[in-house]
DNA sequence: GCACAGTACCTTGTTATACAAGGTACTGCT
DNA sequence: AGCAGTACCTTGTATAACAAGGTACTGTGC
């Protein structure tokens, strides 16, 4: 059970944090659920509705790639508007933390 | 229209926002309202339902100032339990915003 | 061959917060 | 009297994270 606070402080970040693991490598969803669940704390059923919105919103396309074991990976990369998404949704989140900080009355 | 990114993202801050404000000076909610749309863009009209959380989670108390102009002003100070709150939270901010930024692989 | 754990996929209803529309009411100015 | 600014407030909508519940495959141990 993760705690309301950060439950809500997520949302809208945990797009951006799949974007960013994107822009460096293709990967796949349970990948991306288990990377996420230990760096932000993410539940890894997120994942799921998380890159369907993603392919509905033409940021990320699908391929499949054999398993060396197990069924095929469904595999994300980013399009190119996945990747201009990306630049400006890493500004914003950086301009906002700014924000967020000064009305804290923190320098950080 | 503010920008639905940015709308996610002030889910959860705002109330840190509002705790911190207090926890300088005591303040009035039309005020705090002004204060959080010039610095973090929040919606004037999303402090009444914010404060009124607050105070039925026994965060604020209330009381009323005779305005030099205009009807009476209702004041809001904050409680011990809201100091606390107002500690947790930021920690959990900072830890929040430390995680972001890690898997954006920013170092900031 | 069966049971189990891990891997890999997915849908859906619930929860909580920001929004903004719509509203009341007072004061000072024109 | 009308208007703008100040100051208050409620409520329904939109959105994303959650996690429960589910399917299915492989390898291992018995």
């Amino acid at each position: 059970m993760t705690e309301p606070l950060q439950v809500q402080l997520k949302k809208g970040a945990l797009e951006l944090c799949v974007l960013a693991l994107l822009s460096r490598q293709d990967s796949y969803a349970y990948e991306l659920a288990s990377v996420l669940a230990r760096d932000v704390g993410m539940g890894e059923g997120t994942i799921y509705p998380l890159m369907r919105r993603l392919q509905l919103d033409g940021l990320v396309k699908t391929y499949l790639v054999e398993s060396a074991s197990g069924p095929s990976r469904k595999y994300y990369k980013l399009t190119p508007a996945g990747r201009s998404a990306f630049a400006t949704q890493k500004a914003e989140w950086l301009d906002f933390v700014t924000s967020i900080n000064r009305a804290l009355g923190a320098s950080r």
